[in-house]
RNA sequence: GCCCUCGUAGCUCAAUGGAUAGAGCGACCGGCUUCUACCCGGUUGGUUGGGGGUUCGACUCCCUCCGAGGGCGCCA
């Protein structure tokens, strides 16, 4: 787990530090997609790890690395296995695994120089090496070999991206609203992060199982469900299928502090409800059924992948709780303390010093959130088999999560392989850097959001491309302000804030996805000119000016960057290289005409590149939860 | 008070412990009028909040200080 810190790093003695010098073997690793001048290629690390990868696919690095495997076991010696995944960096390394490389006690130009003189064999015909700077190799690949690659990526439905060498069953927590109360701001970023990573699990190869955690369970129940009935089901249902969550919830609550009456009979309600009352269970279902159905016209609204099948509200643990409870009394974790039932997990204190408890049981004996948030763990490891459960749950949560965690270890609930993530997120800032606000200063409601980006988005459409259809530029103008805002959010690194801002999100130039999907709207127009249809699977491509190289080695990069945001829960990853690959391309559209080139093969060559472009734009803005239109 | 996260160009953001820390916007200079743009190229811009440490090598890891935000017993 997670070390608290704090303890003094121990003082190496000089002479061992002296036999442990010279870190340098340096075995290799990929080092980035293609090196700024233009000439040159990837490049390969003979740095840090070893990330060589066993199956062949169309990425060329993972060809280049199966290829020097047996020159790097000859220089190191080394007999063990040399597959490292960037994801078992950290604990190779606190294992001593890692380090190995450190062993060898040499110069890094001088290995670099042996590995150059071993590879120059298996890399004949693939690529040219030289050793550079302190010990690094630089790679140029030949362009044949780059064709071919290129062209099997092509050929491959996946567009070159390896399958998870071990599919998981991956539990994906997220949007998680409350029952009969409004969709904010904050909901956006948990809704959009968890829609964009389930696509991304799916396509790699694991089993996902979406989970939305409503909130459906409690004591606000009692007054929700009092409340429906002073209006009559029928103006409730009317009232609650408007939309207008928080004026039905703000009257429930105003009543309930006002009226004295009114909140003696809430009470009675909660003890019908938990009792299992028939009539009561009747009238909440209402209340979660109406909210439901909220709920699914903003994921409509939104485009994300959420349905009704996917809710598993808080009360579905409810069956669960006092097995929590015996299965904790049971491993001897329970104590007693002020009334309640708790467990100390080691490693959290409170405000005064003292061990902080996980509270499983109020002193009035009902159960809160941390007991539902240990059923879940139960009921995802144990009845759903998952392995991975992820919480796409922001910051502020995370100690809670981290004791829930704890808990489970201790109980012996959470064991390996299965175990819990907690991706978290950052805060929505307005333009003042403070928590995104109505200039009323109200929470931001989520569908008013959705409402204006969407209008926003035709807006633009109408004042760019007169020549649309009206019905075309609300088509465009919904998946321009959408995805807009969906590419802000996702483009970022998840843990910080962000700022939010229509303009920047919605510009036509940097980094947002009007630019994505310009650039592929671009390439979908030069088909609908080409005389002659032509795709990137059955036409050879041949390389001829930098720019198509460039954009070549990026369209290989598909593969590594998908790789790197699944491994890293990290969409932000695979914005960057679209990006990156929209402006490649960009770069090639400039400088090398298409349909215009003189020779035959090199039109249909390009149009085949320009078709692959397409291709993996619509996929990886798809893996993002973000539509991609023809044209616009 | 303790704990967590963040701090990178004027602004908004990137960067597995690796090469000279990169983009976009802005600004400045120069081109272009095109297979879809208000486009392209170039220049400018940095003590990576400060200080120390580990390392062959630190934006990245450790310690410390400063600043911002958040969490800390019966809400979720």
């Amino acid at each position: 787990m997670r070390d608290a810190g704090g303890g003094e790093r121990p003082r190496q003695d000089s002479n061992l530090r002296t036999r442990l010098r010279r870190p340098t073997l340096y075995p290799l690793s990929y080092e980035g997609g293609t090196s700024k001048d233009t000439g040159a290629a990837a490049m390969v690390t003979v740095a840090r790890s070893v990330t060589v990868t066993l199956a062949g696919m169309a990425d060329p690095l993972h060809t280049v690395s199966s290829l020097l495997a047996p020159v790097y076991r000859a220089v190191a010696g080394v007999d063990a296995d040399p597959v490292v995944r960037a994801s078992d960096r950290a604990d190779a390394q606190s294992n001593g695994v890692l380090p190995l490389a450190k062993q060898l006690g040499r110069n890094p130009r001088d290995v670099a120089a042996e590995v150059l003189a071993g590879a120059s064999g298996p890399l004949a015909g693939v690529a040219t090496l030289e050793v550079a700077g302190p010990g690094f190799l630089n790679l140029t690949f030949e362009d044949a070999f780059v064709e071919r690659e290129l062209t099997a990526a092509a050929r491959d439905p996946h567009l070159g991206v390896r399958r998870a060498t071990s599919p998981e069953r991956v539990v994906v927590d997220y949007s998680a609203p409350n029952v009969a109360k409004e969709m904010h701001v904050g909901h956006l970023r948990t809704t959009i992060i968890g829609d964009a990573l389930v696509r991304m699990l799916e396509f790699v190869g694991h089993e996902v199982i979406r989970e939305n955690h409503i909130g459906d369970w409690g004591t606000p129940f009692g007054m929700l469900i009092e409340h429906l009935l002073d209006l009559g089901e029928t103006e409730a249902a009317r009232e609650l299928s408007v939309g207008d969550l928080d004026g039905f919830y703000r009257q429930a609550r105003a009543k309930f502090d006002a009226d004295d009456d009114f909140k003696q009979r809430s009470r009675l309600r909660v003890v019908a409800l938990q009792g299992g009352d028939p009539e009561t269970l009747r009238l909440w279902q209402e209340l979660v059924d109406a909210s439901a159905a909220y709920f699914n016209t903003v994921y409509r609204k939104l485009g994300v992948l959420l349905t009704s099948a996917d809710l598993a509200g808080e009360s579905s643990y409810h069956p669960l709780l006092d097995e929590v409870i015996r299965r904790l009394d049971a491993a001897g974790l329970l104590e007693e303390s002020d009334g309640a039932d708790v467990v100390f997990p080691p490693g959290f204190t409170n405000r005064e010093g003292e061990p902080l408890p996980l509270i499983v049981r109020k002193g009035n004996g009902g159960f809160n959130y941390a007991t539902s948030d240990l059923a879940c763990v139960i009921d995802r490891v144990e009845r759903l088999g998952a392995t991975l459960l992820l919480y796409v749950v922001g910051a502020p949560q995370a100690q809670h999560f981290e004791m829930v965690w704890k808990v489970c270890e201790m109980a012996g609930w959470l064991a390996p392989p299965a175990r819990c993530v907690h991706v978290q997120f950052g805060s929505v800032l307005g333009s003042d850097r403070k928590m995104f606000k109505t200039r009323s200063g109200d929470t931001v409601k989520l569908v008013d959001l959705i409402d204006e980006a969407v209008d926003r988005g035709i807006a633009q459409v109408r004042e760019r491309s007169a020549d649309l259809s009206p019905t075309e530029q609300e088509h465009v103008g919904r998946m321009i302000g959408i995805g807009a805002v969906k590419y802000a959010d996702l483009s970022t690194d998840r843990i910080k804030d962000y700022v939010f801002d229509w303009d920047r999100m919605l510009s036509f130039d940097g980094n947002t996805a009007p630019y994505l999907q310009y650039a592929h709207a671009r390439i979908r127009s030069i088909f609908r000119k080409a005389d002659e249809v032509v795709a990137s699977y059955d036409t050879p491509i041949r390389l001829v000016a930098p720019e198509e190289r460039a954009l070549a080695l990026r369209l290989l990069g598909f593969d590594q960057a998908v790789t790197e945001a699944v491994e890293r829960f990290s969409p932000h990853r695979l914005c960057s290289y679209l990006f990156d690959l929209a402006q490649d391309f960009t770069a090639f559209y400039e400088a090398c005409p298409v349909l215009r080139a003189d020779d035959s093969s090199i039109r249909r060559s390009r149009l085949s590149l320009c078709d692959l472009t397409a291709r993996i734009l619509d996929r990886g803005l798809g893996l993002l939860g973000i539509d991609v239109p023809d044209r616009m």
